[in-house]
DNA sequence: ACACGACGAGAGCAGTGCTCTTGTTTTCGC
DNA sequence: GCGAAAACAAGAGCACTGCTCTCGTCGTGT
């Protein structure tokens, strides 16, 4: 085994440790010399591999980004031929929903507090706005189809025009602003209903958390003008 | 000065600086040592007064949520007088988000991953019930003054049904379920809306936070039929 | 007055991220 | 093919962490 082959292995045995003792203790409790030790090295060794922690963190925001990514994908991809947008976007919300449920400590990571004294470099953006991406893909679509809004929008204010100015070249998508503001709002109440369900907000107030989850999308895809 | 005294004293000078803390470096850096150093004991004399790190968490979350909880009651009663439904809404929905950006570590500590390893006592639950109370009951309200949503809702499952049984005596508030549906899903949105701006999701996608935050709460209390 | 309990200090344990040095092994240029 | 250079693993060590246990000291209720 060549010294490259090698060293590839080893950061991959690495960083797939990490995953499963993230997936245990969550990122917080990450200790790089338990890692070390199920792999089988002394600490020091692992900084050949990976310059810091936050750097072994990094790529495991990356990893756990396009894995929601790529779940979010194939939902919307497996009911695209015989769906409409409402099926859709009720499949991409039902990914994002069981991806967070299976990987608690994973989403934490990713939507949850940011790890102290921890910044995301930009190389976490591109696998970051494959999620928010697929959702508002289906906005443009559902313009393009030239439905309109469930639920009427209030007049977009000047300020909000431009504050919405980033979201189009950062996505890649286009759109009206009413359109837009809909649909940020779903994607708010998604990912908000989520992170209160997983974070405990909801305990003992809300008993089915399934039932109220399929009620709350269905609600935002007659909102967003989806239910044919 | 009593033992007694001197006991309360102490006590609050140690959560004191633990708070001082937490707003400086966040929840899972907090160092009991530290505090200790600061407040001028050793470390070992502090177990004294909070038998372990996760007692001293406890007692900063109920203090935080208490004083969100305060700044929202104090902003609904700040306009309670001269103002509608919607203004009161307003009121809630800016209180929580300038509380949070004014304070985002200790947002992150009540609205964030949960800190690894502990388990928040139901202690907390009451402080934590402040805030989400105080949205619902301006729903009961809206229910009884005889206001119609805003934006209408489908029809609530027999499964939804039941998953909301548990709201209700938790918070001490009764209306119909659509309208429950309703004004969770803008509990929702708000906390979605926090979270993801707070922990940057935003970047760069939103450029101006305060307008966008204006426009999707001015729109919920429309959905939710508080606009005159 | 005295015994008891509260208290602060200190040492110590097991753990952490990270750095530096040391010795070994692989790779590459000549 | 050989020697220099780079890559690597290991270990010791530093400054931390939460927490426990022991040991004197001092305030307090009986």
């Amino acid at each position: 085994m060549s010294r490259a082959e090698n060293r590839l292995e080893i950061t991959r045995a690495i960083q797939g440790t990490a995953r499963r003792h993230l997936a245990d203790v969550g990122p917080a409790a990450l200790s790089l010399r338990a890692i070390a030790r199920e792999v089988g090295m002394v600490s020091s060794a692992v900084y050949r591999y990976f310059a810091s922690r936050d750097e072994l963190l990094t790529a495991l925001i990356i990893e756990a980004y396009d894995e929601l990514g790529a779940a979010v994908e194939a939902a919307d991809a497996g009911v695209r031929r015989r769906g409409d947008l409402a099926k859709r976007f009720l499949a991409v919300c039902h990914a994002v929903h069981e991806w967070a449920r299976a990987h608690p400590h994973e989403y934490a990571l990713l939507y949850g507090s940011p790890v102290p004294g921890y910044a995301a470099p930009d190389t976490t953006v591109p696998s970051a706005a494959r999620i928010t991406g697929a959702i508002l893909r289906l906005a443009q679509e559902s313009e393009r189809a030239g439905h309109p809004l469930g639920a009427p929008v209030r007049t977009v204010s000047t300020q909000e025009r431009r504050a919405l100015g980033g979201v189009r070249p950062a996505l890649d998508v286009t759109m009206s602003d009413d359109r837009m503001v809909r649909w940020l709002m779903a994607w708010q109440t998604l990912f908000g209903h989520v992170s209160l369900e997983l974070f405990g907000h909801m305990h003992r107030g809300i008993l089915d958390y399934d039932a109220h989850f399929q009620q709350v999308t269905e609600q935002l895809a007659a909102d967003l003008g989806l239910s044919g």
